[in-house]
DNA sequence: GCTTCTAAGTTTCAAAAAACAACCTAGCAT
DNA sequence: ATGCTAGGTTGTTTTTTGAAACTTAGAAGC
C-alpha cells in the first residue's frame, strides 16, 4: 500500500528538488554562488570541499541549468571562469531563505543573526512569508491542508 | 584565508540548518510528518526507508526538538506511538514550500503540480514569498544583497 | 499459562556512496 | 621554459545506507 501519491519520491516536488540539490554540499555551493564566489579555487577553498566533489556538483548545477560558466578576462590577465546562477538558479533563492529564517530563529548566538539579507533596491531587511491566495497573512505557524493537485498520480478507486 | 565569515559553516545560519536537516531523507521525513504520517512503521513503508535510518533520523529530529514522540491508545487497542512537529518543527514548513514551489514551476509534468497547499482556515492555495521590511513585493529573481549581521565574526580587516 | 501477533524499534554486518588527499594534465600568459 | 588556473584521475578512507535477524511489550487467542 502506498498512500499519499502526491508524496511518492517520483512525484513530489520537493522529492524531486531535494533529489537535484539536496546533497550535502550542493545547497552551500549555491550559498557561495549567490554571494558572489564563482571561482572553482575560491570555491574549493572557503567551503573546504574536495575538488573532485565541487567539481562533480558544479558539472550537476549546470547541466541541471542552476548556474552557468562565463568565461572573462580583466584586462592584462588572462581568461578566468566563474559560475554565477541563471534565472532558474536565481529562483533558489528563497529555498536558501527560508534555511537561513529558520537558523536565524532558532541556531543563531545570542547576539543575534550571522548575516542579513536585504532588498538591493531599497536596503530594506527581507523577509520570506506564508500568504495564501485571499491575502491572510500566515504566521509562523500556519494552519495548511494538502491535497492532491492535478499532476498527481493518485489512482481512481476501482468501481 | 577565509573571507565571508557570516557563511562559515560553524557560523552560517544556512549550514547550520543543513546540518541538523539537510542529509537524503531528514526533510522527506519531516514532510511525511507534517502530512499525519506519524506512526514508524507507515513511515518506514512510505518513504522506503531502511528502518534503523529511520529510527536515527527521527531520534535526532526529537532530541533537536522537531518532533516529539506521542503515545496514545485507541479504545480497545493496545498503546500505539506517533511522532508529529512541534511548534519550531512547525517552522520549518516554509523550507517544505519553498522547495515544492520550486519544483512544482520547474520539475512537475505537463498537467501540473502533483500537491497543493492550502489555508486550512480559508481553504485558499498557499504561497511564499518574499517581501522587504518597506512593503515591496519581491518577485521570484529578487535583486538582493547580503551582508554581516550582529552575530558575524568578521574580523576586522587587519591593516 | 502458553503461544502468537503486531508495533516499534535495535543490532549486526555487508554494500554502496561520498569524501578526501595527492598527483596529473591542458591551456594560456609571461 | 615556467607557472597559474581549472579542473581530471586514482586510490584510499570514512560515512551512509540497507537488509535481515533479533528484541521487547502489550494484547489476543487457545
Amino acid at each position: 500500500m502506498r498512500p499519499y501519491s502526491a508524496y511518492d519520491s517520483d512525484t513530489c516536488s520537493i522529492a524531486r528538488t531535494l533529489a537535484l540539490v539536496g546533497d550535502r554540499w550542493t545547497l552551500l555551493v549555491l550559498r557561495d554562488v549567490v554571494n558572489g564566489v564563482g571561482r572553482f579555487d575560491e570555491l574549493a577553498g572557503h567551503l573546504g570541499i574536495a575538488r573532485n566533489i565541487l567539481s562533480g556538483r558544479l558539472a550537476r548545477l549546470e547541466q541541471a541549468g542552476l548556474v552557468e560558466r562565463t568565461a572573462y578576462r580583466e584586462p592584462g590577465a588572462r581568461e578566468r571562469h566563474a559560475y554565477r546562477l541563471t534565472g532558474p538558479g536565481r529562483e533558489l533563492v528563497p529555498i536558501l531563505l527560508a534555511f537561513m529564517a529558520w537558523g536565524d530563529r532558532h541556531l543563531a548566538g545570542p547576539e543575534g543573526p550571522p548575516a542579513v539579507v536585504r532588498h538591493a533596491d531599497c536596503g530594506a531587511p527581507v523577509k520570506i512569508s506564508l500568504a495564501c491566495a485571499d491575502g491572510h497573512e500566515l504566521g509562523p505557524r500556519p494552519r495548511l491542508t494538502v491535497e492532491p493537485g492535478p499532476g498527481s498520480r493518485e489512482r481512481v478507486p476501482a468501481r
